[in-house]
DNA sequence: TTGAAAGCGATACCAC
DNA sequence: GTGGTATCGCTTTCAA
């Protein structure tokens, strides 16, 4: 074609605002650039950094996300699972609230890829999960770096996964009799948690690791009202970076962030490449968490 | 057709479980069954629930949504509406975090119906939004009706046109010179405005109405660090029913609800119209508040 | 009542 | 280089 032809054209495609209708291009090249978001978490506190990442990471590609929130519906999550294959799409992220559940669907024998993150997912899967061994060892890490000596946990019901790994994690560096306590995921048994510890007695924690932030919220509350001092008494660290929670708590909370945001970049560019036919390698993903330095923890380090 | 040869199609086609490709049905219908959610809120705390209603009136009817989170990025708006566009949305739905702000993209002239949804749209299109005055109203005469005299208004920044629409209907039932304080949206702010309130002296207030459930939320940890209980001493209403925030305060926080599944609800079903062809009045439509209670204000109506 | 054909919008590929 | 044609999967229309 004649460089000047071709140009001729551009010009007069752009000036009728000329744009491709997708659907008939995904009808021959069977790729809808669009993909599925599939998730059990209502409140949005998980899915929405995974969604924005990989929203950030496919933007680029002109691939559009559907967001199907299925609470734990088996029959509205096949529904939303139909309706996203008659739309073509080029695959699908399967997301929930922990890592050792699943969502209520069957997302095995799809003839699009599927990708799990947070959730679990069929065997031979690719799956994408924070290191919540990673997390707990940079807290009590932390914690024993700025030089507290007598650490605990407090944190979530024992049969979540991840309330084990971190508890393992946490010995692992704060001693094998480290106090741990389970509760619920809430300020209030926060509260609670530090009524025990307190009333226990002989060796008071100058360290405490939380497993979320509400969590830590009620445990710096609790302390406040005791009259003991966060940072200077004792350092409290939470778990998660909920802005809303660990932003506004006083002080401001010192508390792990699980990536979300990479951790959705990555299944999006994970499903894409599956989708066009790229070797992907199978198995579970742990992704590396990060400190989030606020004020709850004594700022200076000993060195 | 014969009947036996529709019965006989129907049942092979479920046998092979065949599945109508929406692609090719759009191309020729000029439906997508698709419509596209944008907005500028990035915690999700308006959008989520917006989006759930939107997903729970749409799914009956076979449409999925298409989430496009923008940020305040104008470039990035173009893109993703032009993405839409290209997949033949049938419409979009543009929402944000206020009623008087708008997002940073064009959406009029648009080949596809647009509907506003807590966001300043185009002139003559059709808006959603939470009635203000009426939120205001309801917590107000729920203070009155138990028997708190003196009333305050505790709020956000003054900029807000929600803001104003509140506290007009506040002193309205309050009283002309009832006290409003403007701040921030913050707990930090509910503290400080205590603080004030308390400072000044003379008539301290016996029921406080919150522009947020942050504020609320600062407000009563106020209260109670100055010994002053809620809801015995002073009755405490929030704004907004924010779970995370609202249930987890102590006592967990009386506030107004704006029903914004509903209102998603609404907007997906106007959207849907639209783009039907129905005719739907243009104009700004405030949807009713609704009071939730919890314990920060006290439960028995004095009768 | 049923089967065949045209066409939706874009692309790939073929002769010219 | 270029124009024409078949094709994707489905719906609609028309003829048989």
């Amino acid at each position: 074609m004649a460089d000047e032809t071709r140009a001729r054209i551009k010009r007069i495609a752009a000036e009728i605002g000329f744009r491709p209708n997708a659907l008939a291009r995904g009808l021959l090249s069977n790729r809808s650039f669009t993909i599925g978001l599939l998730t059990n978490d209502t409140y949005g506190r998980f899915t929405l950094p995974v969604m924005a990442g990989i929203s950030e990471a496919l933007v680029d590609h002109g691939v559009s996300v559907f967001l199907c929130a299925i609470e734990d519906d088996p029959a509205l999550g096949k529904i939303h699972v139909d309706a996203m294959l008659d739309k073509q799409v080029d695959g699908i992220i399967a997301t929930g609230k922990r890592i050792d559940g699943s969502l209520p669907v069957d997302l095995s024998g799809l003839p699009v890829p599927v990708v799990y993150a947070f959730t679990t997912g069929a065997p031979d899967s690719v799956t994408f999960t924070a290191d919540d061994g990673h997390g707990a060892t940079l807290a009590a890490t932390r914690l024993k770096e700025i030089g507290r000596k007598r650490l605990a946990h407090v944190t979530g019901p024992d049969d979540f996964a991840a309330v084990h790994a971190r508890a393992a994690a946490f010995r692992d560096v704060a001693g094998r009799d480290a106090p741990v306590l389970y509760g619920t995921w809430s300020e209030k048994w926060g509260h609670e948690a530090v009524d025990r510890l307190w009333r226990l007695g002989k060796e008071r924690p100058d360290g405490i690791f939380c497993g979320n932030d509400q969590i830590a919220r009620g445990v710096i509350d609790a302390l406040r009202e005791r009259g003991v001092c966060v940072p200077e008494d004792v350092s409290v660290i939470g778990f998660d970076n909920w802005e809303i929670v660990a932003a506004q708590s006083r002080p401001p909370l010192t508390t792990i962030d699980m990536n979300l945001k990479e951790l959705g970049r990555q299944a999006g560019l994970t499903v894409l490449a599956l989708g066009e036919g790229r070797p992907v390698e199978a198995g579970l993903r742990k992704l590396p968490c990060r400190l989030v330095v606020r004020q709850s923890c004594s700022a200076t380090l000993q060195s």
